[in-house]
DNA sequence: TCTTGTATACTTGTCGACAAGTATATACAT
DNA sequence: ATGTATATACTTGTCGACAAGTATACAAGA
């Protein structure tokens, strides 16, 4: 618990608003403590408008509450991180098969390729904006779905994706990787484009397989932002 | 609101849980008002528990609170409903093809046999049990994810599956169709079991359209438990 | 030095009371 | 009879205070 600022916060949703987004954008890391009476000091409201925040912080699996003893932030389920990403890789092949199968392209390819081009100039030279490249990331995958007419089920999986957002904000933080995860788009666009519903399906598997990957690899660490093997929720 | 039973609840969890159960069970049906007072008259406790309750079942989508005017159980959205019959289809068709692709069948015959002729027994007779068939269903579901490596995948995604339960509580209460849909799982289980994943694909996407069908017929209804067209949350 | 018991300073859990907004019923004027 | 203003009975929103459990610091004894 640091860097308490002096905001007038009012509504216990905009509490809610805030502590999820600092969660996620990890301005406090998995494992911090969470004080109730600090942040009801910080925001200036009672306790009980923190608490509702943490039972839905709670509920989202992005807060851990120890009675009598404190609130933590959830360290990251790396098993759950790989769980989103084969949701994702089934939805969006889904999608991907549903846009083949029912519609002509209209202005998918535009769309696409605005999606793919902001994500170059955002992490092209010195001053990249991996923020700004996670959103068109974001905006590439939900095209799929929108034009699969599936805008509302992008909506409905929004709380699955903002364990994935934490994850890559912990995981992505230099564009180093970035390019070849821009070229796979490119693959999935053209494979897209041109109808090819197999092409598409393998190209999208190795994408996501590119972040299990990576998944993988921070389970080998030894940091304390991960649970450690099936151990979830056994802190002392 | 009525039928409030002497129960002695506890704790804020416990009142969650049973109203979940309520709401999803339909003993609370859709629009239904729940008072918050006479709530936490009927589990003699104070109105902070029952608000808690009411907080995280509004940020579930199953109420609607309406700032000093009252709550409501949420109607259905029938778009959600196909929304997450979509994503099913996704995720099951995924997951039956990571196991013909990655492992040989072990016991899965027998896990889906044995949930097969459970839900023959279920819904047999005049003396059908229909939550019994329902748990059977789900279990028949549960396996594919299981057996593919995801079953935590399945526990992620309850969240969504409550809608889709409380609404198959309300469209399915005759054992009518579902012969028919047995019929289908054991088509499915047939295709698995042959490790045809193109032909097994085919049929989960047939079966989960028998269900958007139903809700789709739904769609024409003129009764008060569903939002009327993208109008979701406009209660005057 | 080590162990043990106690006091204390935390934490979250629960409650009653009051504030504020909305809808309805009622009395009044037209 | 009808439209309008007011009073009343609801609803949810917010707060301060206290209860109860946990971990730690510290002092007393072996």
């Amino acid at each position: 618990m640091n860097r308490l600022q002096e905001t007038t916060m009012i509504t216990g949703e905009e509490i809610y608003r805030d502590l999820l987004k600092k969660i996620t954008e990890l301005e406090y890391m998995p494992g911090d403590a969470l004080s109730e009476n600090e942040l009801c000091a910080a925001y200036k409201c009672s306790r009980h408008m923190v608490r509702d925040a943490f039972s839905r912080l709670k509920e989202k699996g992005l807060l851990e509450v120890y009675p009598h003893r404190g609130s933590y932030v959830s360290l990251i389920d790396l098993k759950q991180i790989e769980d989103i990403l084969f949701l994702r890789e089934a939805v969006e092949t889904a999608a991907v098969s549903a846009i083949i199968r029912e519609t002509d392209p209209g202005d998918l390819p535009e769309l696409l390729a605005g999606a793919i081009e902001e994500q170059k100039t955002a992490s092209a030279g010195a001053e990249a904006d991996l923020p700004a490249y996670f959103r068109a990331d974001d905006r590439f995958h939900g095209i799929l779905l929108e034009k699969a007419g599936r805008a509302s089920l992008y909506r409905l999986l929004e709380d699955e994706y903002i364990h994935l957002r934490r994850w890559r904000n912990l995981e992505i933080r230099t564009t180093r990787r970035i390019p070849a995860l821009i070229q796979e788009h490119e693959s999935i666009r053209d494979a897209v484009l041109h109808r090819d519903a197999a092409e598409a399906s393998v190209l999208l598997h190795r994408h996501f397989d590119t972040l299990k990957f990576a998944a993988s690899v921070d389970e080998g660490r030894d940091n304390s932002y991960f649970y450690k093997n099936q151990t979830e929720g056994e802190r002392k």
